[in-house]
DNA sequence: ATGCTTTTAACAAACGTTTGTTTCTTGGCA
DNA sequence: TGCCAAGAAACAAACGTTTGTTAAAAGCAT
């Protein structure tokens, strides 16, 4: 109870579990997806598995807890940062989407699986999620108070707009794709911040 | 084979029992959701169901076609209607919100567990989508055509953008909330066309 | 030969589905 | 009105399979 288990990026055959946990979950669901299919994945029998990981539900705790870190780690710094919050949102909207495209099969997962806690690791995760949220409405808040967004929007709504396109970004994605991940947030920034400007 | 099986908005057991797999199927997902679960919902024993549906596939084809189909009927005839583009896109938004606050837990399943059908209906549930998604695409060219919407933007981004907010809209919209779906359409698309138009 | 890791084999439980039967409701006919 | 046949619906029980997980044996490095 007292070490949690750590997502290493290392090698290792707990790394190739994680990894291949990340993509089947993020394709076929946590439920949809079976110890059998991911022992297949990896290339081991069933059993074998069991020698790295505690249980499955202990590999989506980890996934998602490890997943909504690296959101908060790379949003959270410009979201309390010092410039204007026009330059801040546009910062965390570029950040967002860059996390994604580092993977974007975690981020369905962070995004979709997160309902397939247990009941001790659900409340964690929620929480986690809220502050995520609580990043964008601070700026959304701190924005229209300095009159720099239009002050008739409806800021609920307005941050829901924009973490609904940022959050459906690992549906269509690809790393791989002409445009950086950098421009396409930037596009995306563009867009997104056009609507709530005064 | 010749009649497909409808979605009756009538009452009967019937229409019990696919109320309930919207009501599950959204919120625990299709594959997180057994028979017996399902059964308990509608208040009948497991076997019971099976004198009504024909299989636990089945019931996710009709939803799901059934919800996509409730989008484009009302979404296309704006995507083709002869007003300017900037209104036709503004009356597909709200379309879209009003759907979806109609029934959240069945755009739900639209949205996610679409994956989820079998080989035999996936291409036509794709293909039903992609037609949705079209009727977006066009309205922004034709925007982009007419120099009504900004030339420098990404158009597969910006629809990208609009899709993302409005598909994420389930995740939290209330139909009971204080605003009506009709305001949170209109205001959502006073946000997403800002951020396009020249 | 001592530690990991994998294999093998099995476990109990839950899965979707089918079956034969019972119960309740309904409509037609005397 | 009373009776009975027909239909619809649910029950009870079981089917073969798949689920997550475990325990003991075997393999293989150091």
């Amino acid at each position: 109870m007292a070490d949690v288990q750590r997502l290493e990026t290392g090698n290792g055959p707990r790394a190739a579990i994680l990894n291949a946990a990340m993509r089947l979950f993020g394709k076929q669901g946590y439920t949809g997806t079976s110890i059998r299919d991911l022992a297949t994945e990896v290339g081991v029998l069933p059993g074998s598995l069991y020698a790295h990981i505690q249980s499955k539900e202990a590999l989506l705790v980890e996934i998602v807890a490890d997943g909504i870190h690296r959101f908060i780690t790379a949003v959270e710094p410009h979201a309390h940062g010092a410039g204007s919050p026009v330059d801040r949102l546009r910062a965390m909207i570029v950040a967002h989407v860059e996390v994604v495209a580092e993977n974007p099969e975690r981020s369905l997962v962070v995004f979709h699986q997160w309902r397939f806690l247990g009941e001790s690791s659900l409340p964690a995760a929620i929480e986690r999620r809220q502050v995520y949220e609580g990043c964008f409405i601070k700026v959304m808040e701190e924005g229209v108070g300095q009159g720099l967004f239009k002050p008739e929007i409806n800021q609920r709504i307005a941050v829901f707009t924009i973490l609904g396109a940022l959050n459906w970004t690992p549906e269509w994605l690809s790393p791989d794709g002409r445009l950086s991940a950098q421009e396409v947030g930037s596009l995306m920034a563009e867009t997104l911040l056009r609507g709530v400007l005064a």
